[in-house]
DNA sequence: GTTAGCACTCCCTCGTTAAGAGTGCTAATT
DNA sequence: AATTAGCACTCTTAACGAGGGAGTGCTAAC
């Protein structure tokens, strides 16, 4: 286990690249080839043996080459691979279509997922800031004209909400102005979590003149990130295609994978629990417990409105992917989100 | 051409159907021996030899069944085929569903993309109203701080659409009450295509005291409407690898197919030319002009808003689809979608 | 107009073969 | 003790061909 020695540490690495590069399994000849390993193919062969007995390799069937298993790949992103960044050309494209189209917040988690996707070559995902981690900075209400009242919640980071109410009685647009003004007052400011206990203290102190627009207005808030589940942004879907193309030559499970990642629900499981902590993070195989995704990766990060970690984006591809690379983009995109985030939005 | 006898027609009918359940062409012994005919293959050949000669059947090879070529099912699905009904079971299953939750129009549409999906078997597109052909209902002007404004158009049909502006000076909540106010008056009631001209009227007419802001307001009711294309829902792309799988045993195009649809460009191109005319509309194989999308079939109809077709919703599936089935679900989800659209979005 | 009959075409499957790639092991070498 | 050369063995892959089958197209008879 630890007599890792560098020449074993460089063979598995050699593997593991010509892997990524090729798709094909790695042999121990064209190893002392094309590396100018200093040994003859059977001492590699000797190492490879091992670090399939140790779990790091495996065989497709007697006589091929060695491929990496995830605790392959896993060794090789925790102590073997380098760190990378991404070229100048490619920062600076990033934050040129950033800066070309500045609009909502929408507007950047749709063009962040597509970015993902295009750079990386995988299909890349965000997610909405989850709204009970934020604040709310403004509340709004709107007639619409028969009974119907539009509530905008502004939160933090840009993020903006409206849901319509239906009340059973008519209200000016007057008397909404200043409704909004009394919310705004005694609601701006808090954390969404906290918005229903505050409702309901205000409601009791209230003159209950108001009092059915108030009650609405709770059930509302209650609604308005309760039920509403942060969303996704997924871009690229087709790349998987191509990669499993290359890869397994065998569609047998791509209609799985593709069901999963379409239904988005998996992925938001899978990123809900790296939301938790900071920095990049990277899922390999069947790490992300879900059997669709076993011969898939996810490399994502997080970012944060404030200091509080409001959501993630990332990557997902084959488990064949260029890690230090996918690494460097998930890390430049979302520290770029950040940015953008908190300078704008504050 | 015109003399398509019964029998003809009916052979014509019997091999599309038989395509379409099994994915195998069809076979002049088979016709005989499945639908009870009453004649014999050798004379069930000759007709297909002169189905083939029209062009409204083809050979995979030489010694293979026939199947249809994109003019046979043009002849089946404007003359042959019987209109159907979904069952009830299934109509009741859309109405509960949209019953069970309503919420704003963007719920309704990610829904209706979803229910078309699932029931059809094939991938649902929804396109959201165009807003063009809209009229406004509301617009109100918030605050949100650091000279930043929130403008919100309400929009018939329920829609609702933000834009933040930036302006180089404060102003306060009051003041941006009055502004919206004043175009409220003005301006609702209009269709979006007239607003610019009528916004440089008011701004003519005005005291230059809101000057900056109603210009800004200006600005920003343009980009409403021309930047923003309409938004397609798009879901269960995952069904068209499946049909994929059945059909070709081939997939060399379905990367192509994939990023065509993912896309959307390609789907709103066609989608807009239907949008002109109401009805349920079929568009087969290379019909769609896009040849991506050569094996596939595209079955949509429309909704309106008031008076006005605004918006389609459709599926896109293998040429080799159901199409009495498919034309009725999409008949009756654009008629639920329309009830939806027009009791409550007024 | 319909049908029987038959030759012909083309696909598909299967087994066979041969080549190639790569390993695992053993014995020799350093 | 580590390294290497050498070789037998395994398994894949591609190519080839044969046989069977499905289905047509055509011709001649009904």
């Amino acid at each position: 286990m630890n007599d890792f020695k560098e020449r074993k540490k460089k063979i598995l690495q050699v593997v593991i690249h010509h892997y990524v590069r090729t798709a094909r399994p790695a042999a121990s000849r064209m190893i002392v080839r094309d590396y100018d390993f200093p040994f003859s193919s059977a001492t590699v062969r000797n190492v490879l043996a091992e670090l399939e007995e140790e779990g790091y390799l495996t065989h497709p069937y007697t006589s091929a080459g060695r491929i990496p298993t995830d605790k392959g790949y896993r060794f090789y992103v925790n102590r073997l691979m380098e760190a990378q960044k991404l070229t100048q050309e490619e920062e600076r494209r990033i934050e040129r279509e950033y800066r070309a189209k500045r609009r909502g917040l929408e507007e950047v988690l749709r063009q962040t997922s597509k970015m993902l996707s295009h750079i990386s070559h995988h299909a890349g995902f965000i997610l909405s800031p989850t709204l009970e981690r934020s604040f709310l900075k403004h509340i709004e209400l709107v007639p619409l004209g028969g009974k119907r009242i539009l509530a905008v919640l502004v939160i933090q980071a840009g993020l903006i909400r409206h849901k319509t109410i239906q009340l059973n009685y008519d209200l000016k647009r007057s008397q909404l102005y200043r409704i909004s003004e009394l919310l705004n007052e005694k609601l701006s400011g808090l954390p969404l979590s906290q918005m229903r206990e505050k409702m309901n203290r205000i409601i009791e102190q209230e003159s209950n003149k108001y009092l059915g627009l108030l009650q609405a207005a709770k059930g509302l808030i209650g609604q308005a990130f309760t039920s509403e589940e942060s969303e996704i942004y997924l871009e690229g879907s087709a790349n998987i295609l191509a990669s499993v193309k290359e890869d397994l030559y065998d569609y047998a499970g791509v209609g799985s994978v593709f069901r999963a990642i379409e239904e988005k629900r998996i992925i938001l499981d899978i990123v809900r629990r790296l939301i938790q902590s900071e920095g990049v993070k990277v899922l390999i195989g069947r790490e992300n417990l879900y059997p669709e995704l076993k011969d898939f990766s996810v490399v994502s990060s997080t970012y944060k409105s404030g200091n509080r970690v409001v959501g993630a984006l990332g990557i997902i591809g084959p488990k064949r992917m260029e890690y230090p690379k996918m690494v460097a983009l998930v890390d430049f995109v979302a520290k770029v989100v950040n940015n953008i985030l908190n300078s704008e939005g504050g």
